[in-house]
DNA sequence: GTGACACATCAACGAAACTTGATCAAGGAG
DNA sequence: CTCCTTGATCAAGTTTCGTTGATGTGTCAC
């Protein structure tokens, strides 16, 4: 389920610490291994993840991969969030929920 | 930290049914146990993750314990969110970020 | 008291997830 | 072409998470 998807993505510290590092702007991996000072292997690993939950896009130029947020995923996040703040609709409510 | 805490409290499909169902209102694990079509220590187990993470709050009467979404955790996860979305102020920038 | 019920907790197991070090692919510099 | 650098990928080991069945705790009915 995508929910479940995006949550996961968001819930490890050092993908966390990825995302804070891309408010900055467009970054590459040497930049983050340097900032987090991480293992290379390491950060490739959660770049993944966020890639696959389109949560950073990337773009290969010359030897660097440049990683950057996805604005758009974040929304969606924060909509999926506000879905479950929200009471039920009529619809919701009548079909068993939810 | 708490951010990985909230998010991973929110990262399982078992989990996610359970917050949908408290929607509706405040459940005993009776209604969910029926509801999700899960196994009692299952929902015990899940129901602690979320308590533990203060997106739901208990309560007991009688035999039955009642569970409740916890808005204001749910509106600190939205805070949160907003924090990962916005650009960095000039503070944090000053600081190395973030 | 005994028994039945609602739920929490525990131990054990399998399955994911994360980390580490090594290897591999692609680009640029010489 | 050769060498070096960036970063992805793989295999192995460790840790964390989720499920299951059994046991424990508290409440009510009798």
């Amino acid at each position: 389920d995508r929910a479940v998807r995006l949550f996961h993505a968001l819930s490890d510290g050092t993908r966390l610490s990825i995302l804070q590092r891309l408010r900055l702007g467009e970054r590459c991996v040497c930049d983050l291994t340097d900032a987090l000072d991480a293992a290379q292997s390491r950060l490739s690993f959660h770049l993944k993840v966020l890639k696959d939950a389109d949560l950073v896009t990337d773009r290969r130029e010359g030897r660097w991969m440049y990683y950057t947020l996805n604005p758009d995923t974040l929304n969606e996040v924060a909509e999926l969030l506000d879905g479950l703040a929200k009471a039920p609709s009529a619809a919701e409510r009548k079909s068993g929920c939810c």
